[in-house]
DNA sequence: ATTTAGTGAGTAAACGTTTACGTAAATGGG
DNA sequence: CCCATTTACGTAAACGTTTACTCACTAAAT
């Protein structure tokens, strides 16, 4: 088969000991040795095999990171900055897609035990309860990021999705909007759903602006359902002058479905996305949104990952991550007070 | 640490060698034993150790990709049909993000073969002399997707560019638009840029159509350099009605640059893209473009490598992915022969 | 009753490393 | 110049599996 240590140390002409030892530059031998062993592994062209490694040593230099889709905007760049950070610090990373199938994601969760990763990052939808018994029995360390657990304490790192809605539409109010319609995640998702929703309402209450509930529609964070939430907004014929999207590709939905409408995006209706993904940016007109700053999340969540596993296991720190206003074209201050659109 | 084969063996009161054959399904044992060890390793949480079982079968189950960018609709959507179909087929999946960077690259691969992946699929840009080296120092199959080597015999699954350029092209001009656009890739890539290049000229030719190269630019198949390519195009003031462009994302770069410039798309401007990814779907006016069936590809391209993978690494055949235009709403048939536009 | 095949199981050797321990030679202090 | 310490290595035992050999035992065939 291919070259091993034991090869090199032949060849060499010393032990296999002192070839680890120079391999993984820890004292114990003299420079000429050095050399030659050096120059083993060169002419042999020898590579350290890192299962054999991972076997006695404990640990695999490897995460996996569970994301319920990797197309799409939102999961991919997350996943470029935690590919980007674990590289840096020398580990690769597994991407499981659960497609938010529970059986996939208990599947995956096994197979990561089994190939022994250092960590896993968990990114997919709300754990069930199945789901959380695996995680907790998992030895490695586990965070959460872009989504958090109710029921188990698991650190995150992640926007105050309240937060961020509540000043969203208050931004929406301060540009003069009153009637505002919103389109919401599924309202049983109580990480990503409920919170903007909560976040929304409060915003007007304390505006005190009255919530009309046919201007409250849910869709599935998907550009389809934002097609389709705003074509359930206009038949609710309730008059509304901005919405607020919970995603990007949901407001980019309803840019669309306003275009084909004929509805003119920002002079009639104002739109509001959520995350700042690229598809924000590359809207007609570029979408004003609330950004996610998706990559330093990731980022933040392996090293979050990594600062667990050397403390072993101590402090679980969640991370607030920083949400913010990023102002395009599809807001704009409007004169007269009254949503006159059906 | 964690429970072992032994541990369960001791608990049953067996060997470990039948705990293994049970585990793995091989013959060998009673009834009752089974039943015993199945219920011992019930009870003590037993999950196999992956890494042990790489040290002595040689195989992981594991492969490696090796991608440029894992972010953008393009690669991810590649990145799904890949994940879905190795985890059909019982492998988990490294994602590597060379950022098109040749040390990236070559470390990813150093980095794979450590980790002894079953076989690698490279998705990355043109190859380098040393990263050809590399490859072909690779115990592992390896197979190409969306990109190929000229210089070495890697296997691919890939679309013809040079035809799919000719057909769209062919599908402008049928629609009755003669000056056309061009907006390429980098023009020294000889695997996504030159061909598509190519077939646009043949197609003009063949058509009886001059090239003009006022209106032939280039950009990176980002969405910054497909507006930046509109506006060049516009300061050339050469008339042109339609502009093909390499890639979706380029193509609705020209969508935002046209709106942002007053141009009505489809009415003064038709606009084709390539790829077929969701930005397509979600641009306005939805982009009429060619469809590589990317999660296909992905999925063609794991079913390769394990094919490869069982017959030793004969018969190395590519495999041509089928092309085919999509339309939607940016390209009308058009009246009037001459090219109106500035 | 004796041989022949099977079964159901155990023993032990791999797989390619790292690392605790041992030891001989080299170094240094007095 | 001798003893103590350090340095430079080698030996061998892990790590958790799979699997080639054994071997005892049963059941069928002679």
């Amino acid at each position: 088969m291919s070259i091993t240590i034991k090869d090199v140390a032949k060849h060499a002409g010393v032990s296999i000991a002192t070839v680890s030892r120079i391999v993984n530059n820890q004292p114990g031998f003299g420079k000429k040795t050095k050399e030659k062993v050096l120059k083993s592994i060169e002419e042999l062209g020898y590579t350290p095999n890192a299962i054999a490694r991972g076997l006695v040593g404990r640990e695999t230099r490897t995460i996996g990171v569970l994301l319920p889709k990797v197309s799409g905007l939102f999961a991919s760049k997350l996943l470029e900055g935690i590919e980007t950070t674990a590289r840096k610090e020398g580990y690769s990373v597994f991407v499981c897609h659960t497609d938010s199938k529970e059986d996939r994601s208990i599947q995956d969760l096994q197979v990561l035990k089994e190939k022994q990763v250092d960590g896993m990052i968990y990114a997919s939808d709300q754990l069930s309860l199945a789901q959380g018994q695996l995680l907790e029995a998992m030895t490695c360390p586990i965070v959460f990021v872009s989504t958090q657990s109710l029921t188990h304490p698991f650190p995150y790192v992640k926007v105050d999705d309240y937060q961020a809605a509540y000043d969203g539409t208050s931004y929406l109010l301060t540009k003069g909007h009153e009637q505002i319609a919103f389109i919401g995640g599924e309202q049983d998702d109580l990480i990503a759903g409920k919170p903007r929703d909560k976040g929304f309402r409060q915003a007007m209450k304390d505006h005190g602006m009255p919530i009309n509930e046919a201007l409250m529609v849910y869709g599935d964070f998907r550009f389809q359902s934002g097609k389709k939430g705003l074509r359930q907004l206009l038949a609710a014929k309730t008059p509304f002058s901005a919405v607020f999207a919970s995603s990007d590709e949901m407001a980019v939905g309803v840019l669309s479905e306003a275009y084909d409408k004929g509805i003119s995006v920002p002079k009639d209706l104002a739109v509001l996305g959520y995350d700042n993904t690229m598809a924000a940016e590359m809207a007609i007109p570029p979408l004003t949104t609330i950004a996610q700053p998706l990559d330093d999340m990731g980022k933040q969540a392996v090293t979050l990952l990594l600062t667990i596993r050397e403390n072993r296991g101590k402090a679980i720190s969640n991370i607030e991550a920083e949400h913010e206003i990023v102002e395009r074209k599809t807001v704009l201050l409007r004169k007269n007070t009254k949503g006159l659109f059906y």
